[in-house]
RNA sequence: GGGGGAAUUCCCGAGCGGCCAAUGGGGGCAGACUGUAAAUCUGUUGUCGACGACUUCGGUGGUUCGAAUCCACCUUCCCCCA
């Protein structure tokens, strides 16, 4: 049967935070979020599926890799194939042959990325389809009617991710709608008994903007609540303020989620201040463009100074890529543009970090993350090169 | 044997008297990438003691203030006719 239940959530929501352990030296919690598509042990990273598809890799090989929950995306699939056909299909996990837990994204984070091609209203966001240019009006209602027709774990409201930098004005009007329009993902939503609808905290880079957003989400009675608007061009320490300002609003027995994080040293950093999940593109792109993870930092395995370099990516990594190909011969398939070059680099960076996670996971266990994190760092260096 | 065309910087290929170290692709080199309009994008790619100088456009001579661009010959390649 399941885990006992420690969590007064799980009656109520399809999805609920089981807490473990607190770390005694970071405050960095340990714990696991159920699904009704099974369990992720928290701190995790999702890898991205926008497309049906974690680009390049196939199911198995992201279950291999201990891969238990990724997320997808509503606006893609929204406009290609439609949500019908998904729908029709038997919703998005037999579609795409994944059993295991999915997480939509809402459509908000293309307001943001595709903000040459649309429009924002109060009634939601009006798009010139990048695929053909055709005009299509995504709204909360529309947003979430898609999620429950993709029929994913998690959803997320619809909400604006505000560009960096942006004035305080702004970002205040934006967040208070953001707001308005979770009131009105929660009265669309068709299927709360299996779909858990996480509301997302924005604010941009003002302390107080993020405090205002983080009370009024968390005032609706979700199963989970989300951090959004970072790690969107803002330095580092100023990512780790607004964390440090909007955790401790969050509840403790309900799981947060920092949209869009990614580089190894902004999990660490995440997790010690007390975030559960994590999704970024970060390993799939960068490795089809040529750059892997390794213990000892980034490395553009693409470099002419790797031609005849027989070693793994990485000499102390334990992944199938590891196991069996050397810098060199992935070097030659990506100069070569051959398709098993862009899978190999994808598949060791996400193997890279489903592993940090681990070891955050461990490290919260033994109460001793900031050592950990002081240990992986020093071998793995800054993020951004000094120059 | 006769007639016609072409040779450009790593490759292809523009340029056809000065604004040309020479457009544009490719290739090479380097960098970026954070809820994926991304197998994408950006920079760079003759040499040097380098906001200037020097050597380059098959070869050799010539015309001109000045040539990758015009002329002559040579070399090589391609096409057509016999």
């Amino acid at each position: 049967m399941d885990q006992p239940v420690k969590n007064p959530h799980a009656a109520r929501f399809p999805v609920y935070y089981e807490p473990v352990h607190v770390c005694r030296q970071s405050g960095a919690r340990l714990g696991r979020v159920h699904t009704p598509h099974g369990v992720i042990e928290t701190p995790e990273f999702m890898p991205v599926g926008t497309q049906a598809t974690v680009k390049g890799m196939s199911p198995e090989e992201l279950k291999s890799m201990g891969v238990n929950i990724l997320l997808s995306n509503t606006y893609h699939l929204w406009m290609r194939p439609g949500s019908d056909i998904v729908r029709e299909a038997g919703g998005l996990h037999r579609f795409m042959n994944w059993d295991r837990a999915i997480l939509t994204d809402s459509g908000g984070f293309q307001v943001f990325s595709l903000s040459d091609i649309r429009h924002i209203t109060e009634e939601g966001v009006g798009f010139r389809s990048h695929i053909d240019g055709s005009r299509h009006v995504l709204t909360p209602e529309k947003s979430i009617a898609v999620q429950n027709d993709l029929g994913s774990d998690i959803i997320m409201a619809f909400d604006e991710c505000v560009p960096h930098p942006a004035d305080e004005a702004y970002t205040k009007n934006s967040l208070e709608r953001t707001t308005r329009w979770l009131e009105r993902c929660i009265s669309q939503h068709k299927r709360p008994d299996d779909q858990a609808l996480f509301g997302i905290i924005q604010g941009g880079v003002y302390p107080h903007l993020r405090q205002q957003s983080a009370r009024a989400i968390t005032s609706f009675d979700l199963p989970g609540y989300a951090i959004g608007g970072l790690s969107v061009g803002e330095p580092g320490e100023v990512m780790y303020r607004m964390l440090e300002a909007t955790v401790p609003l969050m509840p403790a027995d309900k799981p947060r989620y920092l949209m869009g994080v990614g580089t190894p040293d902004y999990l660490v950093e995440g997790a010690i201040r007390g975030i559960d999940l994590f999704d970024c593109v970060l390993p799939t792109r960068i490795g089809r463009n040529g750059t892997v993870l390794t213990s000892h930092g980034r490395m553009i395995v693409r470099d002419a100074k790797f031609a005849r370099d027989m070693r793994p990516i990485d000499e102390s990594c334990e992944c199938y890529v590891c196991q069996n190909y050397s810098r060199a011969y992935i070097r030659h398939l990506i100069k070569a543009n051959e398709m098993f070059g862009l899978r190999l680099a994808s598949w060791h960076n996400i193997h890279f970090l489903m592993n940090l996670m681990r070891q955050v996971r461990e490290a919260i266990k033994n109460d001793r993350l900031l050592s950990f994190r002081d240990e992986f760092f020093d071998r793995f260096g800054p993020w951004k090169k000094k120059t």
